[in-house]
DNA sequence: CCAGAAACTTTGAACGATCTAATCCTGCCC
DNA sequence: GGGCAGGATTAGATCGTTCAAAGTTTCTGG
């Protein structure tokens, strides 16, 4: 084994001093033309490579981003935080950060586990996924001043602090604006019980753009827990009434997937679009609304890079999703 | 803010040395019982935490497990990686080390940023996952004695590096005793195609099963790319035949929600069993194996902090999975 | 040709832990 | 009471980097 190059290895190579090799990586407008080239050969000759452990403990940053993985609750909406993990890791990789896990059974563990991972890894950031209402974790970081992106928009008016979300309602308007455009009439909403903030944001594009193009959406709302068998259960009772649907707006894959079963057991047809865009709706063929989640993980690296670099920046960040459009609308 | 809490500030406040401090948390058995108990007190009275940069300085541990997160490509068989990923999260936080991601496109990128990882965090460990025939990133890593654990037996038999698996052979042999004992005879099997050891292994332990069992397995075997369009069309073709099997054990769940749609349209009942017992397999009532990950991501963790302990271990763990019944089989 | 500024480079200390080696006890034996 | 073994504790050096301050060279203008 090659013995270790430190930085002290490449400036007697270069035949300057340790600083100037330091300068060359952190500050390279302020070398000389010449000796940074001498500098940059020598350390490719050489192979070297910052130690973060040492700049880590002189600097106090440790280009190291915090993401809790969660247990995987439902296999099909899983995947999403999956892909938006995959996202975070690349664009951190490319801006220089490292993606650090974490997991946590509840609020309480998760912001002792903060405690923990500043104090023994001096995480430069969190991202956190899934907010919800009067979350105490934003509360917690904010406190501290821990430099902290959230992928969810603070459903509580007075959080101020950075976010990247996708914007649900403008989604379920796509949808329902396109099953309008088909002809559709009756339409409609199977959904989460009210409360949840991305829930309730997903309903809301639906019952704008119906009421906006004149249409009564009164008992076209079902809730119910999220689920495939719940979206079967739901739908197979819109379509035991009087005038029955012809189309559904789902709020997530799952329940389209339920709801596709009981669709096809149905006497007339039944368009059907779930939301997220899983890869089993592409197997399947659902329909159903994409969040752009490399997008959403790139911008939550970038705020929080100009965050750290302490730049101010525009806080917030809504994205637009896309519908994907297959066989069953 | 509180001012940063050292080892020196725990040494003043229990009256010792710093260096005493740092016996008590690494050789407890050296310091005096008396003097021990003080210094544990004041390290929680002032909540003091080990800072992990200055130690990883010194040591050149850092207590840091890389592993790499795949892009997902198959969202029902992503699954599996993720809640592997949780089980070894949650295993590697309470052996005290923490789990970093990464991303790669291919094996030779893959290399590089095992490269990368090492010069500039001192990772102490590589899990890998998804073995294959002649992987060269096992080769790169033993060649330069980093230690690392597979999630997945090396095919080749020469590697001789640590791993854990799952018995998947073991897991079709059960599922298709299942289905015998069940009066089925003809018994079909939805593959991958051969050369991949994940999918060879569990092919094998249907045949065994089958031909101990006296029956003949010609024509009951099927070879396709994993996924549900795929898994409807082989069982359809299947069916199609003279004397159609009763009975399909399958090498993952999308094949086996493939031909759970082609059972659905056959005149008479087909059992349907999925190997990986996603979670939706779960949702739609479809039997399969289970294997257990949490166990698996555990010994992974075991194996490498014996590992890295300098003891010898048996390097080999095979794990049994188990028949998760629905109401497909 | 020299003072003074500007540009660049060097030196020594510091971050917070652990390692090595030296010192201090304490008890025991002769 | 002196000598000594052996455990418990301490002091000083060290890991690789960056910061602060001091040093050196180069350039400019009078």
């Amino acid at each position: 084994m090659a013995e270790k190059v430190t930085i002290a290895t490449v400036a007697r190579h270069a035949q300057v001093s340790r600083q100037t090799v330091s300068n060359v990586l952190n500050a390279p407008h302020i070398v000389r033309e010449e000796t940074r080239r001498r500098v940059q050969e020598a350390i490719s000759a050489l192979g070297y490579r910052a130690n973060q452990a040492a700049r880590q403990m002189r600097t106090g940053r440790s280009r190291l981003i915090a993401v809790r993985i969660e247990p995987t609750r439902d296999g099909i909406n899983g995947s999403v935080l999956d892909r938006f993990l995959h996202g975070l890791t690349e664009t951190a990789d490319a801006a220089g950060y490292r993606v650090m896990l974490y997991t946590a059974r509840d609020d309480d563990q998760e912001i002792a586990t903060y405690d923990d991972l500043l104090g023994a890894y001096d995480l430069d950031a969190f991202v956190l996924t899934g907010t919800k209402h009067g979350d105490p974790r934003t509360a917690w970081l904010a406190e501290r001043e821990v430099p902290f992106v959230t992928f969810g928009r603070p459903w509580d008016a007075l959080d101020g602090h950075p976010w990247v979300d996708v914007d649900g309602a403008a989604g379920t308007a796509q949808v329902t604006r396109h099953l309008l455009d088909a002809g559709h009439q009756r339409i409609a909403f199977l959904g989460w019980p009210a409360g949840s903030g991305v829930g309730d944001d997903r309903y809301a594009g639906w019952r704008t753009t119906m009421t906006a193009a004149g249409h009564d959406v009164a008992g076209l709302r079902r809730e119910s827990e999220d689920g495939i068998a719940e979206g079967e259960r739901e739908l197979r009772d819109l379509l035991a009434h009087d005038v029955p649907p012809t189309a559904v707006v789902c709020a997530s894959d799952s329940l389209a997937l339920g709801a596709l079963q009981a669709a096809r057991d149905s006497a007339a047809p039944v368009a059907v679009v779930g939301f997220d865009d899983t890869p089993v709706a592409a197997a399947v063929g659902l329909s159903s609304v994409s969040q752009p989640l490399s997008a959403a993980a790139a911008r939550c690296v970038d705020l929080l890079t100009t965050l750290l670099d302490g730049q101010p920046t525009d806080h917030r960040v809504l994205l637009t999703p896309t519908l994907v459009l297959r066989h069953t609308a």
